[in-house]
DNA sequence: TTGATACTTAGGTATATGTCTAAGTATGAT
DNA sequence: ATCATACTTAGACATATACCTAAGTATCAA
């Protein structure tokens, strides 16, 4: 990754991954420690790790220590720039339809004159 | 990436980079060939193409030959998977049951620094 | 204080990704 | 027919990503 990642680079890339989608599907239920999490997943614990690394960074969860267990939180705010996105591209998309619409709409009247 | 792709996963990161988020912006207002596309970014162009097949593979765009020019379309449905992802996770995180407990433990935190 | 638990750090490997140059092919214009 | 245009293919390369094992460190429990 370059290093003018924006905030829409590091989200959408950390959501690529089903490891992670998993991860944060199961934080939308609630807050949990490092191990119960990695519980359900067949893979090295340092591995893992850099899957919440990730999303730590793309700021889709936050964590803190809690005696030797780390407890992971999920910040669903985080979602709203990439749902902003793709909402506004299809919004984007929608209102050229309209646009298309209309130039026919005159193309015909034209025609009919 | 693995033989395990899920259309989330192609979309989630295909939308992770810029340039892709560029070509589907500039793409939402209308139609466009391969050239027009890559005209305002300073790559070569099998590079670019690449990001194009990227995009084609997360069926974001879809594109078809006409004469020696290419002509890419955005498929703005193919975000609704995306966006749905998204909007379910929020939507499980806003109707977790302890959500007040921790709203409440949050707030006593807070009070007690 | 000793051992178990829960990460954490260090370092390694294989594959994927994003870029390039050079050399094609197909089509349009003269 | 010839030349320019618009991709397209092939191959190289550096960095990033996703995984691993081995060996830490910090807490907790007895």
């Amino acid at each position: 990754m370059s290093k003018y990642d924006s905030g829409l680079d590091l989200c959408f890339s950390a959501l690529g991954d089903p490891t992670r989608r998993k991860i944060l599907e199961r934080l939308a239920r609630g807050e949990a420690t490092v191990s119960e999490l990695a519980a359900t997943h067949d893979m090295a614990l340092p591995s893992f790790m850099e899957h919440l690394k990730k999303l730590e960074a793309a700021k889709l969860i936050t964590s803190k220590k809690q005696g030797r267990s780390r407890i992971c939180t999920l910040s669903p705010t985080a979602f709203t720039p990439a749902r902003d996105w793709l909402s506004e591209q299809s919004t984007i998309w929608e209102g050229r339809l309209d646009r298309f619409d209309d130039y026919i709409q005159t193309l015909m009247e034209e025609r009919s004159k």
